[in-house]
DNA sequence: GACCAGGCACATC
DNA sequence: GATGTGCATGGT
């Protein structure tokens, strides 16, 4: 699956963003949202030089949710933005830095505690920004695993996520590129109604 | 207008 | 436990 993906799509780059920082906020500001429009709220926190964890967590609420807007579910985000520079400054002061020395189960487990943050969102950050081996599951992988009957339909996120680490080498690089061509050929071909004829998936058969 | 997007928390039964 | 719903903009 991953030969034909890379060989039809080639490299991904994710994840796009310059800092650390900008990762994560994405991360957050992409649940359930096209990426396109979390690039106009992005562009605009540059613009107001808030992509930064004390310039976002002093920016009032109203002042950050206008700059946010074009992500969608700008009252919520912006809730949830604050309840992570807030996780930042309590655990690490702020420096991202910091997070990078802990164990990758002890990170996720906290990051799991910040309200708005869940699996798929503490996964992209812990992979596409501090660079830890965990697969991360979104729904197309959900679709994709399902609809080539590699899991049942009821699986829990744990479950694909373990599926990954027993068939797929732990390598972050991999896991990296990986997840970023599911999406990839999810976009074009695993939507909630399936587009499979022209899919570059077409036709693989599993031992 | 319908459909959908790189989720998550919370209410209700 | 499981099922349903709110959150919101913007592109196709």
């Amino acid at each position: 699956m991953f030969d034909r993906l890379f060989l039809h799509y080639g490299p991904q780059k994710w994840w796009p963003g310059e800092t650390s920082f900008e990762v994560m906020v994405g991360a957050i500001l992409t649940q359930n949202t096209n990426w396109r429009n979390v690039e106009k709220a992005i562009a605009n926190l540059k613009a107001a030089s808030a992509l930064h964890p004390m310039a976002m967590f002093e920016l009032s609420d109203s002042s950050l949710a206008s700059l946010i807007k074009p992500a969608g579910y700008f009252n919520v985000k912006t809730k949830r933005l604050k309840n992570f520079v807030e996780f930042l400054q309590q655990h690490y002061q702020g420096a991202i830095e910091k997070m990078r020395e802990k164990p990758t189960l002890e990170l996720r487990e906290a990051l799991l505690r910040v309200k708005g943050i869940g699996p798929e969102t503490a996964d992209s950050i812990l992979l596409y920004a501090l660079e830890h081996p965990l697969f991360v599951i979104d729904a197309y992988t959900y679709r994709i695993l399902t609809r080539h009957f590699l899991i049942h339909e009821e699986a829990t996120y744990e479950e694909m996520q373990d599926f990954f680490a027993d068939h797929v080498p732990a390598e972050v690089a991999h896991y990296n590129e990986f997840h970023a061509l599911l999406v990839a050929v999810g976009k074009e071909f695993c939507r909630p109604k399936p587009q499979c004829e022209l899919c570059p998936l077409k036709g693989l058969h599993w031992d």
